[in-house]
DNA sequence: ACATTACATTCCCATATAGGAATATGTCAA
DNA sequence: TTGACATATTCCTATATGGGAATGTAATGT
């Protein structure tokens, strides 16, 4: 099997940097194309395409107005990534303490020898 | 050009369901790759391949333990993840306010008619 | 030394891009 | 109608998968 479509979810159509751009450049107001392509200087065929992605995922709205058609960011598609992440905040915060009571315990200790910085540890990491 | 590789960034590593999985998976410990292999139901090359790619992007730390290698997962390569999409929080917030706005002013104004339930907008929405 | 366990890597292949170029579609203006 | 403008789509192609099967490799037990 390939890798799956970039339009099956928000995970995979946020994977690309230039959709990333433009779901930024899109939150805060709704803009034609023609202004993406001059903000991000994409080609404009690049940017139907990307744009397409989005709203397949939900993650932009189109609205017609006379012959352009005016993009916004629905933030709200991007919750569920900002969830996912958030659920590992609270492992990232032991990880945070853990450093900061073995830098304590360095300065009362005195430093390790840097020759051999893993003199204390029975495994190695990586 | 392809799309970008999967080792590129944590966004495309993350793209891939299975590999979220295991991440979450290794959240709170360390683990062999085997106990993977067991919890998610997935065959073992399979999993080896999805480790590479997130030890890559330094999602995963490994660490050699007799002949198992335990993995788990550094939740501090998430955040990133977690900043980026935190990013629109205000703005799905506004939404929120507005949607809550919008159900006052029709519970004061009592339903649109729900066979003509654009009636009111200049555009047409998608 | 040899078999076994625990992982990693390689090979093969169907599939899905992303970008560039060219073209199609839809809207407004004269 | 004709032309210009704003976007979208199609065609082409090099590239990167992810899964399955088979194989490679390192560590341990006997």
């Amino acid at each position: 099997m390939a890798r799956a479509s970039t339009t099956s979810d928000a995970f995979n159509a946020v994977a690309e940097p230039r959709r990333r751009e433009i779901l930024i450049y899109l939150a805060g107001a709704e803009r034609p194309v023609g202004a993406i392509v001059a903000a991000l200087g994409l080609e404009q065929p690049s940017v139907s395409k990307h744009l397409r992605v989005l709203r397949d995922v939900g993650l932009v709205r189109m609205r017609c107005q006379g012959r352009q058609k005016l993009y916004r960011t629905n933030s709200e598609a991007i919750r569920p990534l900002h969830e996912w992440a958030g659920m590992f905040e609270r492992y990232w915060l032991h990880q945070l303490n853990r450093v900061k009571e073995l830098a304590e315990a360095t300065v009362r200790q005195g430093p390790a020898d840097l020759n051999f910085p893993n003199q204390n540890l029975k495994e190695k990491n990586t």
